[in-house]
Formats: structure tokens, C-alpha cells, sequence
DNA sequence: CCTACCGATCGGTAGG
DNA sequence: CCTACCGATCGGTAGG
């Protein structure tokens, strides 16, 4: 009856994980301490190791959800054929926004700190980055067969396209003055029609 | 005569610099030990501090040396009236592709480590950024004025210019396939064909 | 530039 | 979930 013990420890085991994934952000992987950790779940820090085995399990946890979350979106694409290249690519994008938008803190650790996952993590989380660039190469060079994206360097785009949404992590530090509505209209107008074949040209002024 | 303690001590004081920049960006600023950058010069890790004040003065100098870079530039394209607005923007962009080219080290660890910086030095770095930022979406805006470029809100555009080049970073991984002049023409491509108002169209196909 | 060393802090364990 | 604690390593200093 009442709060049974595993559904306490999920909910530890929940805060462990959250508090983890803004102190790895806001201090980096190896300058976050286990007391750190322990003091913003409000424990001490030998009891972390009741929920978890390690910091590097905490640090496997965000960057795996992480790459799952983006791979997953881009297989469930793949069912969608009425989506042309270009629109396929956008999708991509707005995804991409969306997420460094609403998860800054899983985002960024995978981005800034998976160079810090133990062996044979650390490979596997690259090959799973490696593949998942070539996915989206392939969208642009069928894109770019169909004419519908002109002929860039598909890599260099995917490069592009992938970092330049880093840069919402200094929108977070602004929100003020642009809207989230606004930021994901301007950064998808700028990078897709700075591969688009025929830019909407209604009368060449 | 022969070699002067002096010419050997800045010979030296350049090797520890050189070594820290690149092991800060190999394993972080936190994860590369004093023991570690001493290995790389051939001395013991005490004997650096015949050289160095602390760990943190290589860090603050590599930072501020990239920052100069960034902003002496800006400041030398203000002297050229020839420039339109996208032409500036360009040039800007090409400086930044060339600097994660040609020195990965130091402008990684300016991008990624700064936040280690200790105070006032991590305020100061973060306000010279943003007034970085700033003159950047000026140029943006006159350009807009002059119609050079599309009504794209400026902020958004900065934020993804300065991050897209963050791509390169991989590239250097993979330089094989793609070569620094195929590089540099794609980004610049995609980045300011994204924002310019009429796209060069040569003949509606 | 080295040997010798310090206090602090780290991730993690023992035992309850 | 806590107290008590460990071995390792850290940035840095003393003294020569």
C-alpha cells in the first residue's frame, strides 16, 4: 500500500538523472562532482550508488537517449512518402531545433561531453553519429538527383546544418528579445533556402 | 653568446602554450593535467612554473588570443568602404572557416573551454563575444536596409553563421574526402545564398 | 630545471 | 540512506 519502494526509487533515480544532466552542462562532465550531484538531489553523495554504478552510467544514460531520440525521428521519416528531399531535410531540421529548444541540458552533454564516454561506449556513440550524417547525405544527394537542391557538397551541408543549431544555446541565455516561434522560422528559412534549387522568386523585383 | 637563456625560456614558454592548446581540445581543461602538458614539453610538471603562472593563465591565453583575432579583423574590414554588406558578411564567414582550419586547436578550445575561465576573465571573454555578436548583426541590418539581404531576423543569422563553422571540427577528422577549397566554397554557399535577396538566377529553368 | 612533498578533492567502497 | 574512510590524483610550492 501507499508509495511503494520502487516507485520512489524511480523518481530518485529521476532526479539523480535530471540533476546530472544540468550540472554536466552548466560545469562540464569531469568538473561535476558526485556531491554536487548528491546535493542538488539532496543526499549524500555514497547514496547516489544505491541508484547508479557510476557517474560514467549517468553520462552513457543522456548521450544514448539523446542519440535515440534523433535516430528514431529520422527511421520514422523514412515512412513518409509523400515528403519530397528538401521537405525530409526540413523535417530533420525543425527536430533538431526543437530539441536543443526544449532539452538544452541532454542536448548539449551529447554534444559537449560524449568525448568523455568510457570505452566501447565512446566509439559506439560515434559510429551511431558517423551513420546518421550519411543518412542525411543521402537525402541531400537524392535531393540534389531530383532538383530540387542544388548541387553543394552534401557532407558539408549536413556539417552545416547540424552545428548551426548550436548556437540556440546562447538564444536560451536571450529569449527576451526573439520568440522560439521566431527562431525556428529564421534558422529554417536561412538554411533551407541556402540549398534550395529555385528560390521562391514571386517577380524579380 | 650562442643561444640566450632568453630566446630558449620563449622557445620553451611556446612549446608548453602550444601543447596546452592542443591537449585542452584533445581532453578538455579539466581532464589534461599539469603532468600531462609537462610530458609533451619533456620536463617535469613542477618545472613548468618556472614559465607559467598557473594552469589558468594558458587558458586565458589562448582564449583572448583567438577573441583578438576575431575582433582585430572585424575592425580592419571596417576600414574597406568597397564592401557592401554581403560582401562583409562574407568575408567574415570566410575569416572565421579559415581560423577551424588552420588553427583548430586554440579556436576550439576559445569555443568549448572558455567557460573554465576564472574571474574577470570569463566575464570579460563572454561581453567581448557579445559585442562581437552585435557588430555582426549590425552589418546584417544595413544590409537588410540596402535590400543586399533578406528580412531574416540578424540575431538568428549570427547565432548560425558562428555555429555552422563548429562543423569543421569533424571535417579535420575526415579531411580525405573534401578539400579545404571545397570546404570553404560549399559553407559560403550555403550560409550566404541563404540570406541574399535576389539568388543569382541565371535563367529560371 | 629537478626532487620531494603538501593539502585538497576526487570517485567509489565497507558496513551497517 | 548515512558515517567513515580509502587510494589516487590534482594544482601548486619549497628549496636547491
Amino acid at each position: 500500500m501507499a508509495k511503494s519502494p520502487a516507485r520512489k526509487t524511480g523518481t530518485r533515480r529521476e532526479m539523480i538523472s535530471l540533476a546530472a544532466a544540468r550540472l554536466f552542462r552548466e560545469k562540464g562532465f569531469n568538473a561535476t562532482g558526485m556531491r554536487d550531484i548528491a546535493d542538488h538531489v539532496g543526499i549524500e553523495a555514497a547514496s547516489l550508488y544505491n541508484h547508479i554504478r557510476s557517474k560514467s552510467e549517468l553520462l552513457q544514460e543522456i548521450c544514448f537517449r539523446v542519440a535515440n531520440a534523433f535516430t528514431t525521428q529520422l527511421n520514422e521519416l523514412g515512412n513518409k512518402p509523400d515528403l519530397n528531399s528538401l521537405e525530409r531535410l526540413e523535417a530533420v531540421l525543425r527536430f533538431h531545433i526543437r530539441m536543443w529548444v526544449e532539452q538544452l541540458d541532454e542536448v548539449m552533454v551529447a554534444n559537449n561531453e560524449s568525448a568523455y564516454l568510457e570505452e566501447p561506449y565512446n566509439t559506439t556513440f560515434q559510429n551511431e553519429r558517423k551513420t546518421y550524417v550519411r543518412q542525411l547525405e543521402q537525402i541531400i544527394e537524392e535531393g540534389i538527383r531530383h532538383g530540387q537542391i542544388r548541387s553543394v557538397k552534401p557532407y558539408v551541408v549536413v556539417l552545416s546544418l547540424l552545428s548551426a543549431v548550436r548556437g540556440i544555446e546562447f538564444w536560451h541565455r536571450t529569449k527576451k528579445n526573439v520568440s522560439i516561434a521566431e527562431l525556428e522560422s529564421a534558422m529554417v528559412s536561412h538554411l533551407i533556402e541556402g540549398i534550395r534549387t529555385n528560390p521562391s522568386v514571386p517577380g524579380i523585383s
